[in-house]
DNA sequence: ACTATTTCGTCAACCACGTTGACTATCTTA
DNA sequence: TAAGATAGTCAACGTGGTTGACGAAATAGT
């Protein structure tokens, strides 16, 4: 990870180096467990669509998307088993998107692994040194970068 | 930017929000310094390829990705004018690639954009915060994710 | 010196993920 | 009821990646 001479190069470069580390992780954790085609992305589409289910266009606006991309990134999804459409019976415009089964268990188990990770990062640096490393960049990061904050998550 | 209610899940969604702040900075501010049609992975890309100049197969394992995408990669930016091709006299399979004094611009002004980034990250946070997240990350990140340790970067 | 192997660049086909524009069907509102 | 906003979809395209195949050129091994 030797970065140029100049200092802020490296920042950039390490926050992104530990953003993948910890993704790779993940998804390589994830297909030990039974999910070896959940992709990066789909970790968040499924928490955008959260445990009450969504429209495309609304999943668009949470992750920042036109609604023809999350459209499509909805039907990858729903080949792969982890999301189903229905139709809503309040609109016929509208076609909720829900997690199937095999979605939350996908989601849970993501949410398992980014704990035991974290946990792995609080043991090599201290949990006060993980804990800080998020209190500094809450308050350098604009709060609209994601809105991904669907209430209820994992709330059971 | 809430998160869930699982810990694990804030981490990789604030250091991915690091980056894409640091990047999409950068990006405005190098569209306003004429260079519109620089992309976030342009960056990496001329910085790989160094002032020495290289291959398209050596830029490919430098990136981690194939010889192909590498290829393609380069062809957009030689045709945005940030890359030129020449033949290697000593070997007339190679195509040397190297920086144009655009390509060096552009570098030079990301350089100068990121080093302001970061001082203004420690205007807020103070530096020796700044310090110790570069510090922790780079003890929690493998040695080969990023393997950008091309010499002699901007050193003159 | 000649064959065998490796390497470099490129072509083609494909996939994931994003864009914009256009269009139909449906709901809302004036 | 006519007009306007909204939901989903189709098509075309751009970007960044993949694999497989292939010719041309360099290198290794008799």
């Amino acid at each position: 990870m030797a970065t140029p001479d100049r200092p802020g190069f490296a920042l950039p470069l390490l926050l992104l180096a530990g953003f993948r580390t910890l993704i790779d992780d993940l998804h390589a954790e994830l297909a030990r467990q039974g999910h070896p085609d959940l992709r990066p992305a789909h970790g968040f589409v499924l928490q955008a669509v959260g445990p009450a289910g969504t429209t495309a266009s609304d999943l668009g606006q949470r992750l920042g998307v036109s609604k023809q991309a999350a459209g499509k990134t909805v039907d990858r999804l729903v080949a792969l088993g982890y999301l189903e459409r229905a139709d809503d019976p309040a609109d016929a415009r509208r076609k909720l998107v829900r997690m199937t089964a095999k979605g939350h268990d996908g989601l849970r188990r993501s949410a398992v692994v980014f704990d035991d990770l974290r946990d792995r990062w609080a043991a090599t640096l201290g949990a006060e040194r993980v804990a800080a490393i998020e209190d500094d960049l809450r308050r350098v990061v604009p709060a609209d970068v994601f809105r991904l904050d669907v209430p209820g998550w994992f709330g059971g």
